[in-house]
Order: C-alpha cells, then sequence, then structure tokens
RNA sequence: GCCCCUUUAGCUCAAUCGGUAGAGCAACUGACUCUUAAUCAGUAGGUUCUCGGUUCGAGUCCGAGAGGGGGCACCA
C-alpha cells in the first residue's frame, strides 16, 4: 500500500487510517494532570537514574527527529515566553534562533517504550498533539529530554505545516490564518497574552477604586456618543433599523443618574469608515464614569491606569516604540490646547482673523464644500482650529502629555469652563501623536445639552456630528446626574503602543479583511 | 474612493535580454538508539493569481480584473 506521493492531505489521512488501525483515535481525547512545559524544565534534570522526576506534558509536535530506533520530537505549548535559543548542529553550533522557551524534547527509544507506542511513533507528523509520560533527564550533549515511556495521541494534523525555519511570512496568508500565526510567530501570541494581560490589568485596576463592570446594548436605536457613521441592520420583529453602537457614553451616563456611581465598560463598538494601520471597523473602548469627579480626577486616573499596565508587563517604564524610546515615568506633561497651538500653528487659537489667515497655507480650508467641491459656507471657527490642530500639532507631540482645554465647539457633551464659556474641560492623552485617552468633566446640565444637540444637529450633517439628539438621554439628564469625570481609552491602540506593534490588525486577532474570493 | 508596490511547488525564495520553470524546507522510499533548524541516498510535487492581447515563443512585455501590502482621504 503506497501513498500517492503528490498529495500531503493524502499521506496524512493515511497515517489517520493506521493510527485507527493500532486502535488509537486519532482525535484523542480528555487528558488530566499534565505539567505545564515551563513547569517541567524548572525540575531538576540530571539526578541520577533512579531520582528522575516522572513527568507527563502535552502539546503540539514541531520537529522532529528520527534516528534509525530512537526518534526525538519536540513539543510546545503556551506555557512559555519567546527566548533566543543556541544552535547545537556542527555547522551552525552558536548560531541564535528565535524560539519559545516552553518546548521540550522527547525521546522515543523503540526498545523503551514498547511495539505498540513505537507503531505509532512511526506515523507522527509535524503539527500533530501528542502526551507524554516519561522520566525527565538530559541527552548525551546536556538536552533536557522527557525520556517516553508511554505516549497519549492527542490530535492529528491533516494540512501540511509550514517551512520549520522560516515559518510564514507572507502577511495576507497569517492574517487570514491566525492560528498558524500564533503557532509559529512567536511574538504574535506573545503580543496577544500582553493583550489579554493589559486589559486584565485595568479590570483589576478599576475594580480595586470600587468601579463596577457593566454590560451595555450593542443595538442602539440612536447611534449617539460619537462623531461616527453607524453600522445599520435590521430587527424583524419589530421591523425598525438598528444602529451598532459607535460608543458606550450615553448608557453609562443613564447608569450615573441611576446611582451607579463609579461605573466602566470594556466593550466593542462599531463603526462604518476606511480600514488602516490605525482603524479596524470594529475595535475596543473602555469608558468609565465617576460621579462627583472632573476631567482633572481623570488625568490622575488614567495615569496610574496606564502606569499599572505597563508595569504589568514587566518591562520597565521606558516603552520601545518603533525607533523611539517613550518614558511613561509619570507625573506625565500637562499642556494646555491652547499652548500646543500656539507654539505649533504660530497664532493664538482665539484670534479669528489670523486663524483664518494661516489655515491655506497649511493646507485647511475656512470653506464647507459641498460634494461639487463647490464652497456652500464658512467653516466653524472651532473646527478651523481643529483641523490645524491635527495637520500641525498632532505629530510633534511625542508624550505622554495630557492636552486639556478644548475649544468648546468640538465637546458636545463636555461641561464648559466657569467663566470661560468657549473652553471645554476636556482633555485627550497623546503619545507620539496617538490619541490613547479623552475625556471631559461631564456636561449634566440638561438644558444646555438640549441646546447643544440642537445647535450641532443644525449645522452638520447628522452622520458627522457628536451630538445626536437623544431625547431619552436628555430625559434621563433632567431627573439630575451627578457632576462626573468621564473617560474613553481605545484598547486596541494602547496595546499598540504598549507591544511595540505598529499596525492595529496585530493586536486584533481577527481583523476584517475582505472575504476570500475563490 | 484615489495613487504606488506585490502575487512562481504545501512553506521560503530563484529564474540573465522574451527562449526547456529551479533550489532549500515540508512530503514520500530507504539507512541510522543521543539527535537537536539531525545527517546521507533516492522519489514525487507547477492553471507562474485570473481573463484578454502582442509574439514563432510570455513567469518575464501590454491591457483589464481579483487578493494582499504601503500611502492619501475619512476617522479613534
Amino acid at each position: 500500500m503506497s501513498t500517492p506521493p503528490d498529495n500531503f492531505e493524502a499521506a496524512r489521512a493515511e497515517k489517520l487510517h493506521k493510527i485507527e488501525q493500532l486502535g488509537i483515535d486519532p482525535w484523542g481525547s480528555r487528558f488530566d494532570d499534565y505539567q505545564p512545559i515551563e513547569a517541567i524544565r524548572a525540575l531538576p534534570a540530571d539526578l541520577a537514574d533512579d531520582q528522575r522526576p516522572t513527568v507527563r506534558a502535552a502539546g503540539r509536535i514541531v520537529l522532529r527527529r528520527a534516528t534509525g530506533k530512537l526518534h526525538f520530537l519536540e513539543i510546545r505549548d503556551w506555557s512559555g515566553h519567546r527566548i533566543l535559543r543556541k544552535r547545537t548542529s556542527k555547522e551552525h553550533a552558536g548560531e541564535e534562533v528565535d524560539a519559545w522557551s516552553s518546548y521540550i524534547q522527547v525521546a522515543i527509544g523503540q526498545k523503551q517504550v514498547g511495539e505498540l507506542a513505537w507503531n505509532l511513533a512511526q506515523e507522527l507528523d509535524l503539527g500533530d498533539l501528542l502526551g507524554v509520560d516519561g522520566k525527565l533527564g538530559t541527552t548525551k550533549t546536556g538536552e533536557v529530554t522527557i525520556w517516553a515511556e508511554k505516549l497519549h495521541f492527542l490530535g492529528k494534523s491533516l494540512l501540511p505545516h509550514p517551512d520549520k525555519v522560516k515559518g510564514i511570512t507572507d502577511e495576507e496568508y497569517l492574517l487570514r490564518h491566525r492560528y498558524f500565526d500564533l503557532l509559529y510567530s512567536p511574538e504574535t501570541l506573545e503580543r496577544t497574552l500582553n493583550r489579554i494581560k493589559i486589559v486584565r490589568t485595568i479590570r483589576n485596576h478599576l475594580d480595586k477604586q470600587g468601579f463596577v463592570e457593566v454590560e451595555t446594548p450593542t443595538l442602539h436605536a440612536i447611534a449617539g456618543g460619537a462623531a461616527a457613521r453607524p453600522f445599520i441592520t435590521h430587527h424583524n420583529t419589530l421591523d425598525i433599523d438598528l444602529f451598532l453602537r459607535i460608543a458606550l457614553e450615553l448608557h453609562l451616563k443613564r447608569l450615573l443618574v441611576g446611582g451607579i456611581e463609579k461605573v466602566y465598560e470594556i466593550g466593542r463598538v462599531f463603526r462604518n469608515e476606511g480600514i488602516s494601520r490605525k482603524h479596524n471597523p470594529e475595535f475596543t473602548m473602555m469608558e468609565l464614569y465617576q460621579a462627583y469627579g472632573d476631567y482633572r480626577s481623570m488625568m490622575d486616573l488614567t495615569e496610574g491606569m496606564i502606569v499599572a499596565c505597563i508595569d504589568g508587563l514587566g518591562k520597565g517604564r521606558q516603552l520601545q516604540f518603533g525607533d523611539a524610546t517613550i518614558n511613561f515615568e509619570p507625573p506625565w506633561q500637562r499642556l494646555s490646547y491652547a499652548e500646543a497651538f500656539k507654539a505649533h500653528v504660530g497664532v493664538d487659537m482665539d484670534d479669528k482673523a489670523a486663524v483664518a489667515e494661516v489655515a491655506p497655507s497649511k493646507g485647511v480650508r475656512t470653506q464647507i464644500l459641498n460634494e461639487q467641491k463647490q464652497p456652500v459656507g464658512a467653516k466653524d471657527h472651532d473646527v478651523i482650529v481643529h483641523e490645524l490642530f491635527e495637520t500641525c500639532v498632532e505629530d510633534k507631540l511625542e508624550g505622554p502629555v495630557f492636552v486639556h482645554d478644548y475649544p468648546a465647539g468640538l465637546c458636545p457633551l463636555t461641561k464648559r469652563k466657569q467663566g470661560k464659556p468657549h473652553i471645554a474641560e476636556r482633555f485627550e492623552l497623546y503619545v507620539r501623536g496617538m490619541e490613547l485617552a479623552n475625556a471631559y468633566t461631564e456636561l449634566n446640565d440638561p438644558i444646555t445639552q438640549e441646546q447643544t444637540f440642537r445647535q450641532q444637529l443644525a449645522g452638520l450633517p447628522e452622520e458627522d456630528s457628536m451630538a445626536k439628539m437623544d431625547e431619552d438621554f436628555i430625559r434621563a439628564l433632567r431627573h439630575g446626574m451627578p457632576p462626573a469625570g468621564g473617560l474613553g481609552v481605545g484598547i486596541d491602540r494602547l496595546v499598540m503602543l504598549l507591544t511595540n506593534t505598529t499596525t492595529i490588525r496585530d493586536v486584533i486577532l481577527f481583523p476584517l479583511l475582505r472575504p476570500e474570493q475563490k
């Protein structure tokens, strides 16, 4: 019986059949009490024969070296971390390769494991899942090795695995087969686990300060709380269109009215906009609201929370990002929007004539254009100011820096500064030109809120406005919302920054891609 | 939506001026009880992304399309 040599799948299916013929289930079954490979590697491996620990491991076969009647495998689980591993073969001795420290070598000797296991060993492929019982020891060359006494077949891999040296470099392939990326790119698993760690740190940090986590609806009748185009979907029984949420804000503030004084949510929001290295149509936001706080209390909280995340990663407070090193040691710089504007644009942001004059030279139009590119009116002063800020200032903000006190026209949900109605109590945290966090002293005055909504709605296409009239939300405010500080953090971008990742796709396990076409 | 780049064996990559599509790894057969990115000998593996054009002849040149990447725009 020969295997068609031109077909990998057929060859592996053949092995699957042979494993079945040995009376072994090729899909494995429950396997209890195995030890993490990292824990096994921490055990003493160089004891006398009669003192060697018995261990049980499980993992995926990632390398195989068969020498006649003694086979060496390397199996790997998820218990380790990225390391550099020295090569030992004569040709390449001393060279280093990227590895994952939770691999362990398994030696299977024909005489030692018995006929059944030896027959099974003949059918093992790279990518198969295997459990091993054996004594921990070393080889003649000193490699920590499980000397197999019993094999437990835990799962067949029917498709070929990538090049053991180069893995897969085709980014499309990796994006469409994230499981391969996780298996063969150590940094991908590392980054994924770091993301999980960061989110857990945020929860721990907030929980310790008395915040409670809630879940609010994803399907909204009115997509409010941010300026973004929503996804539209439909509820059949009610026969109404609904929007996937673009922000968490309005429901969480209703909970403030409801007496939940420290509340947060970490959840997915959806924005029907372009895809880029900084944008995925669905992304994760953390928003929190604290009764009786303001934007200054949010600055302290933000700084403490992000520093806790950084400390949780255990790599110190100076983090590498691209070719720069960012110093996250608190306290972080606090800079007013007006100061930042003056420094980089060169004019006072309140000087309307000067702003209008400088705008064209920076590529910022002062007219609103319709779809035919005809001017249909003058842009609001605050809008021009902010466009200048985006083109001239943002990139220069190395950070971490809190930019505070925004032009009020940009912030319909924010309380105005006392005695300065054109300034809103808002800050954004910038690091390397990226907005990491956005916080307000929340507007809790329903009369002003309703006016702001109506003004904004009159001036802008609804989809471009942050202020969508939400009658139910106004009604909630009329019952009395405590003065409060509110904070929003884009989790994906925070993870990018803290894990030195330049594209958002790499911090999201399954980013949106066009469907694969046949 | 616009511009640029890219697509060759399962994976990583070659292929000169337009002239027989190759190698390493993986796979298959064989040898080997201390290998370690094992080694050695042999075998097999291709719609060169798709469609069309130029040409005696196209992986290579031209046109269109698709996927992906990068940039711009929108946005967080």
